[in-house]
DNA sequence: ATTTTTAATGATAATTATTATTAAGTGAAT
DNA sequence: ATTCACTTAATAATAATTATCATTAAAAAT
């Protein structure tokens, strides 16, 4: 956790950007809810509890920085809200996500499995791919079993 | 065109709803501008050419009626506007697309590619898969040959 | 045909998410 | 100590979307 948290630091000073106290305790609030995908709202409620003082804005702002580096990404459900994720250390493209259209729940794909697909689209389209987006609706494995 | 709009209207009937002028007048840009991914904004101005009278929010609701009954499909690319996009006849998934991060062109990959992944995440996952979202973002041909 | 009921619309207000502005604070570098 | 770039909190502004409600159009019943 400290050691992610110094690493960060690092990609921030890299980009002469400081960690500053504000910064630190939304990364925490992130770390501490890698499992989830809260929403700017639900970041800044969470910062709060423990730094009381600080801004919505700064939390957007901080959102919008770390987005910028890649230490988080921004996702959009549908639901009128962005979402922020951690993506995984080293990972070089967004994990993918299954969406339950009974419950809501978003469970992870952590794995990439889209290698033969964009070989194909790069060539067949010429497109060079640098990222991705990859979410599945369905009826997840809980509501399955009601 | 117009027998495409005969089978909207089944579609709307069948779910007791009516294709009123205006209903017919979305429908119709939506046709004429298949190509594109357009808001709500960009369709409302587009059916107020022809017919003037037409209100914002009936676009909107317009929308989301066809968005329910699987005519369109909504879509969000980040830039913090719902985008609507016509599903092909018969198609059972969503189709895909190529974002340039350079130009910001969005280009559209018809081919579905993903029966394998997705036989993957079904059995893997144990989730039902209903339909999808994939974008890739990256450099388009266009921005390569500059 | 007339009345009654229902559905849909347009105008506009309200809400909500996000971004911009401003004035003040901070801390490193001179 | 002073300067300077960066950052912050508070607040205002903006933009997208949704809710409300009076009015109209269409359908159903009489
Ligand atoms: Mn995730
Ligand atoms: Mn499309
Ligand atoms: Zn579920
Ligand atoms: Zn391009």
């Amino acid at each position: 956790m400290e050691s992610r948290i110094d690493r960060i630091k690092k990609q921030l000073s890299g980009a002469s950007y400081k960690l500053t106290p504000q910064r630190e305790a939304t990364v925490r609030v992130l770390l501490e809810n890698e499992e989830d995908h809260l929403s700017a709202e639900d970041v800044f409620l969470l910062v709060r509890e423990k730094s009381p003082d600080i801004g919505l804005a700064t939390v957007y702002r901080t959102l919008e920085l770390l987005n910028e580096l890649n230490v988080v990404d921004k996702i959009q459900f549908g639901d009128g809200v962005s979402r922020y994720d951690l993506r995984q250390e080293g990972a070089a493209h967004f994990h993918h996500h299954l969406v339950c259209i009974e419950c809501g729940a978003v469970d992870e794909i952590q794995e990439d499995l889209l290698e033969d697909v964009e070989a194909i689209v790069e060539k067949k389209w010429n497109f060079i791919i640098k990222d991705h987006r990859l979410t599945f609706h369905g009826i997840c494995h809980r509501c399955q079993d009601k």
